[in-house]
RNA sequence: UGCCCGAUGGUGUAACGGUAGCACAGCAGACUCUGGAUCUGUUUGUCAUGGUUCAAAUCCAUGUCGGGCAGCCA
């Protein structure tokens, strides 16, 4: 297959191997995956290797995905959650597989339907939409797994009248003890045999509400003997006297998440459920319950692949909750975080995200993940289509002390040098100007290209000049260069051909507008900053943010929240939520690869 | 010492019995009014041992190492 053909048919994998093979064989009508989280916590990078893959799959195989909010847990989930959660997809996917994007008509629920003569349920997604709740359009909401308590409770009775399930009288604790050990049989439940009348009763009986928390529950009846410990008769329902963020007060009873799950893919009409790897001993559950409800429709099929694990994040919900609640960076959407919110506030273009996601690829095989490889992945889209700007993080005056005085020159500046429909733009250009504190050094090394005592170098877009004197305070520090410049080596003038080795950024001192510059770095010092049990808190980075307040060119009083920025040669920046009228704040999304940095460090 | 899964350069992956390829990272160089970008070249790999075969990363066996599973979490 030709590289170019290869692009076109997206990414191979061995799960899309085996989408493509179903298709191939007209095995489903048409593809149907799902990405379903758990609403209790923040979507996060590896949600969009998941988001990536299922989106995807149904992108490249013209199916259907659909969001569903997998909350039978009452006592985790909010919808604070929900609704984050729905934003953090429509925008990664937004422009790329919207149009494969499964959600259901605000509150519908499955329909009774007819399938080869038996009675089924079935919930229909509506594909094509985003939640939109203005006037004259259809409401549209993700799934919810709790849209099902009603079938599966009806299920649940199915599988109890087949004796198939029984309603268990174990404590918790109890319980525990006869499950057994994964190298030792569990045993029966004395309740396994408890009558099908009774079971129903029972388990009607809980659903009302007349027991209190862990006094029974609903078991698969399997195998307490199995080497798989989630066929020794699993729990599908416990009893939880608690509100819940969708259903209400409606439900004491909720069914756990093996119950819920296969059957709730089953009720939309999944074909591909991918999870990751930790499910994989769940898929004879899965498995089992599906088949012994005898169902009338296909059945999903549950595929897992290892999940994400990025170097240098953490990515454990109770960990990420810890940073936040102890204040250790400001909260979900702190663009140090590896939340897809976080994410999004940092600047990174949700294509370049996917491009990241995409590329790692799908395994079966646990690694790190080279952050390089985000990075390159960032660096790679945003010089693709950020707009390149002046600006100085760490200024130092320079006087052109041949310059005359008072003048201001428009000069010309290209927007972006990948695009040349992007135009040029204007930069006032004076005799008193800033430059990076850094692009100077009084004793330079002598592959140091930038400015030294007399030494030249050009200013992007403008002259070259010569450092002449170095002006410093009673304490030695240096406070201003005195420059000399070549008036024919503009852009375009007479010398401008000369070659200089360096060209250093800058901007004129009377022009400079103000900005908050948020240098962002890694949060962790440690590529797996839980390592062996490690305290993560033992290794945060303590530079991974540090504010400066640059020296910006004037056009950047224009910059909008849309807009990607290149400050040339230090990196790239989008303007934070922030910002206000007369209060500019970038937040840096990444640095521009640094050789010299690289260089210097070799030689220290 | 139970069951399940996995192992290809430093990292992520491809090769589906027939030349171990790609990307990142690294290194060297070219070019450059961003030490950016781009371009060129390049170092490094099939966990081990047997077996099947004309031919094995691929199939089989054994071993080693790593991971998952004993929530009324998902």
């Amino acid at each position: 297959m030709s590289s170019e053909k290869k692009e076109a048919a997206g990414p191979s994998d061995f799960i899309r191997d085996i989408v493509a093979k179903h298709v191939a064989e007209r095995k489903y009508p048409q593809i149907h995956t799902r990405f379903p989280p758990e609403p209790n916590g923040y979507l996060h990078i590896g949600h969009a290797k998941s988001i990536c893959l299922n989106f995807g799959i149904a992108r490249e195989f013209g199916g259907i995905c659909n969001l569903r909010m997998d909350d039978t847990n009452p006592t985790k989930e909010e919808v604070e959650y929900v609704d984050s959660i729905q934003e953090d997809v429509n925008w990664l996917i937004a422009g790329w597989a919207d149009q494969n994007l499964g959600l259901k008509e605000k509150g519908k629920t499955p329909e009774m339907i007819a399938s080869n003569g038996t009675r089924d349920f079935y919930l229909k997604a509506s594909v094509g939409a985003v939640p939109k709740t203005g006037a004259g359009k259809t409401a549209v909401e993700p799934f919810y797994a709790s849209d099902y308590f009603d079938q599966l409770y009806e299920y649940a009775e199915e599988l109890i009248r087949k004796g198939k399930a029984y309603v268990c009288d174990l404590t918790p604790k109890e319980t525990d003890e006869y499950r057994g050990a994964p190298d030792r049989p569990g045993k029966d439940s004395p309740w396994r045999n408890r009558s099908t009348e009774e079971c129903l009763d029972l388990f009607r009986r809980m659903r009302e509400g007349e027991f209190p928390d862990g006094a029974r529950s609903l078991r698969a009846k399997i195998d307490m003997a199995s080497p798989n410990i989630w066929l020794r008769d699993p729990l599908l329902y416990r009893i939880r006297h608690a509100e819940h963020h969708h259903t209400g007060p409606k439900w004491r009873i909720y069914p756990l998440y093996d119950f819920a799950h296969c059957l709730s893919d089953y009720l939309e009409g999944i074909t591909h459920s991918i999870c990751t790897l930790e499910f994989e001993v769940h898929r004879a559950l899965y498995d089992w319950i599906l088949e012994n409800l005898e169902l009338p429709r296909p059945l999903p099929k549950q595929y897992e692949f290892a999940k994400l694990i990025p170097g240098y994040m953490i990515v454990s919900k109770r960990k990420l909750i810890q940073l936040v609640n102890e204040k250790i960076v400001a909260g979900w959407d702190d663009p140090r975080l590896p939340t897809i919110s976080g994410i999004r506030r940092r600047g990174v273009p949700a294509s370049a995200l996917r491009k990241f996601a995409m590329g790692v690829g799908v395994t079966k095989y646990i690694s790190v993940t080279d952050i390089a490889l985000y990075e390159h992945a960032i660096r790679e889209e945003l010089n693709k289509i950020a707009q390149r700007r002046l600006a100085v993080l760490r200024p130092i005056k320079v006087v052109i002390t041949n310059y005359p005085a008072g003048q201001v020159e428009e000069l010309d500046a290209v927007n972006n040098p990948e695009d040349d429909a992007a135009g040029k733009r204007k930069v006032p250009f004076s005799g008193e100007l800033f430059i990076e504190r850094d692009d100077f050094m009084e004793n330079a090394a002598p592959k140091f290209f930038r400015l030294r005592p007399g030494g030249e170098v050009r200013l992007k877009y403008a002259y070259i000049i010569k450092c002449e004197e170095v002006v410093k305070d009673e304490g030695g520090r240096i406070v201003e260069l005195r420059c000399r410049a070549d008036l024919d080596s503009k852009t375009g003038g007479a010398t401008a051909n000369r070659k200089i080795k360096g060209t250093i950024h800058w901007v004129s001192a009377a022009h400079a507008i103000d900005a908050e510059a948020r240098l962002y770095d890694r949060l962790f010092t440690e590529v797996e900053p839980e390592k062996d049990g490690r305290d993560f808190k033992a290794v945060l980075n303590p530079h991974s943010l540090e504010v400066v307040t640059a020296k910006c060119e004037p056009g950047l009083r224009g910059a909008t929240a849309e807009e990607r920025y290149q400050f040339e040669r230090l990196g790239y920046f989008a303007l934070d939520k922030e910002s206000a009228q007369g209060k500019l704040a970038f937040n840096r999304t990444i640095t521009l690869k640094d050789t010299w940095a690289k260089e210097s460090v070799k030689k220290a």
